[in-house]
RNA sequence: GGAGGAGUGGCCGAGCGGUUGAAGGCGGCGGUCUUGAAAACCGUUGUCCGUUUGCGCGGACCGGGGGUUCGAAUCCCUCCUCCUCCGCCA
């Protein structure tokens, strides 16, 4: 949510920074509620301190055992006024927080301004794309061959849009997300966090999906409980409506989590695969920082969502999100696209954003400074550390080999029993190649390339 | 699911219709004392909104919402959460 103050004081330069987004936002309704609301309040809170002081005067007067009958008249039809001023008040106070919660978050002023994601900019790359010598494989047809994902008997169980992985592909799966959480906790200086995977609207509206969303996600209990479309939910509302140590800030969390998505808009898109799907597992990183640092401690959690890939050797680019490209809440974001050769694309695998004062407005989370009195609201900031089954598909297409086995990155072997090639029943039997194969020199180049040494 | 009990400031805990934003204690902050520290003593210590150049003034908030009343932390209704006992259960 946008600072009503800082709306009241600067219209124009909030339209003019919404504009860029690529919607016009007219604020007019604005000024007129938020005209009304301190109307109202003015008259309402002096006909209160008329009523206070006569109600005191009330009781002296019957201690003093005199008649009070005429003044208790008279203050009982104040009250009358006050009450219809007061519900006024209440209808005015949540029209213009309906406002208000439509508004999306004001672009940072070094985001690249843009109608949509032509206008993203590419502001680093990382590795170099893998050579092959046979045709690389789309990952949903490596996963049949290699019997490790079933999208038939998925579809069986629920539909379109989700995934069985059975063997060492759940395998890998699992051990994705121990690495991920190990890497982000052991030695980023992560806390770990488990929370529920369902949660009131109370969290949705914290964070923004609410109220313009709810398309997008699943509902339980009509409306009680809503499905996480990401860990982000629960984790940013840990510390709703909290006042904050500021010797505690930055607080920087971890959470493994499966994310639920409606994917409402996204009919004929990525039909096949696991790229879009109703349920996904996730490493959600968040943090809550100081508004002087918030920016960067954008950077640092970009870079240690971008170290996965890095240990996994996978190649890959950062995108700085143009204006247009936004999300809703967002002030600034930096997607992390990987490459996946089977595709012959980048794909996003992580989204990183500071989302500065919007989500701590809306959630309510503050902390106190040393050197002020009174209190401010936090910064938030989180991304994805990454996104699990991309990253698994990710590692099917770039490191899969001709005889379609599939070679294990280094990092994830100990999470696999030391597994070196995909558990296939097409390759058992087979001659192993060489495992000096091209593939794995590109691994090996990207991993020192992050040392240092290439 | 059944039967009871409880939700007050950072924490503990009084208040049960009239200067109570709320006694007292702990903690925090500032000070006196001390070479320093501790102890002791003194002072101070919530949030949000409106208004004002500022000092300040006003309003709201005692789990959430609603009601009774001239006036509610205090009475009534309702919802939520927690605790205890019984039942059920991974």
């Amino acid at each position: 949510m946008i600072d009503s103050r800082f709306l009241r004081e600067n219209p124009d330069f909030v339209t003019e920074r919404l504009a860029t987004r690529g919607q016009a936002v007219d604020l007019k309704p604005f000024q007129r509620l938020d005209g009304e609301r301190r109307a109202l309040l003015r008259e309402t809170e002096g006909m209160k301190a008329r009523r206070n002081a006569d109600s005191a005067e009330i009781g002296k007067l019957r201690k003093q055992g005199q008649d009070a009958a005429e003044r208790m008249e008279a203050v009982r039809a104040l009250g009358e006024k006050i009450r219809i001023n007061d519900e006024k008040l209440k209808e005015v106070e949540s029209q213009l927080e309906d406002f208000l919660l439509t508004l999306p978050n004001i672009p940072h002023e070094s985001v690249p301004e843009g109608r949509d994601e032509t206008a993203n900019e590419i502001v680093r790359t990382w590795g170099k794309k893998p050579g092959f010598d046979f045709e690389p494989l789309p990952h949903w047809e490596l996963g049949e061959l290699l019997d490790i994902i079933d999208l038939s008997r998925a579809s069986k169980l629920a539909g379109s849009r989700f995934s069985v992985l059975t063997g060492a592909g759940a395998l890998l799966e699992r051990a994705l997300g121990f690495f991920m959480l190990d890497l982000h906790t052991r030695e980023h200086g992560y806390r770990e966090v488990h929370t529920p995977f369902m949660v009131n609207s109370e969290c949705m509206f914290g964070t923004g999906q609410l109220p313009k969303f709810e398309d997008d996600l699943f509902q339980i209990q009509g409306g009680q409980y809503y499905l996480i479309p990401t860990a982000e939910v629960p984790v940013t509302n840990l510390h709703r409506e909290e006042i904050l140590r500021e010797e505690d800030l930055p607080i920087a969390y971890a959470s493994f989590s499966p994310c639920f998505r409606r994917e409402a808009g996204s009919h004929g898109k990525d039909t096949r695969g696991l790229i879009r799907l109703h349920q996904f597992n996730k490493v959600e990183l968040v943090k809550f920082s100081r508004p002087e640092d918030s920016y960067s401690e954008l950077e640092t959690l970009t870079l240690n969502a971008e170290e996965v890939l890095k240990r996994l050797g996978l190649h890959y680019q950062v995108a700085a999100l143009s204006t247009g490209d936004l999300g809703f809440a967002a002030a600034k974001t930096l997607d992390l696209e990987v490459w996946l050769p089977g595709q012959d694309a980048y794909r996003e695998i992580s989204s990183c954003s500071n989302f500065e004062d919007f989500q701590a407005r809306r959630a309510g989370i503050r902390y106190r400074p040393a050197a002020e009195k009174g209190t401010r609201f936090v910064h938030t900031l989180n991304g994805s550390g990454l996104a699990v089954g991309r990253c698994l598909v990710a590692i099917l297409e770039n490191f899969q080999q001709e005889d379609c086995s599939v070679l294990v990155p280094e990092v994830l072997r100990p999470y696999m029993g030391g597994l070196v090639w995909g558990d296939s029943r097409l390759s058992e039997g087979r001659r192993i190649q060489d495992p000096r194969s091209k593939i794995q020199k590109v691994c090996l180049q990207n991993m020192l390339n992050f040392s240092g040494l290439g």
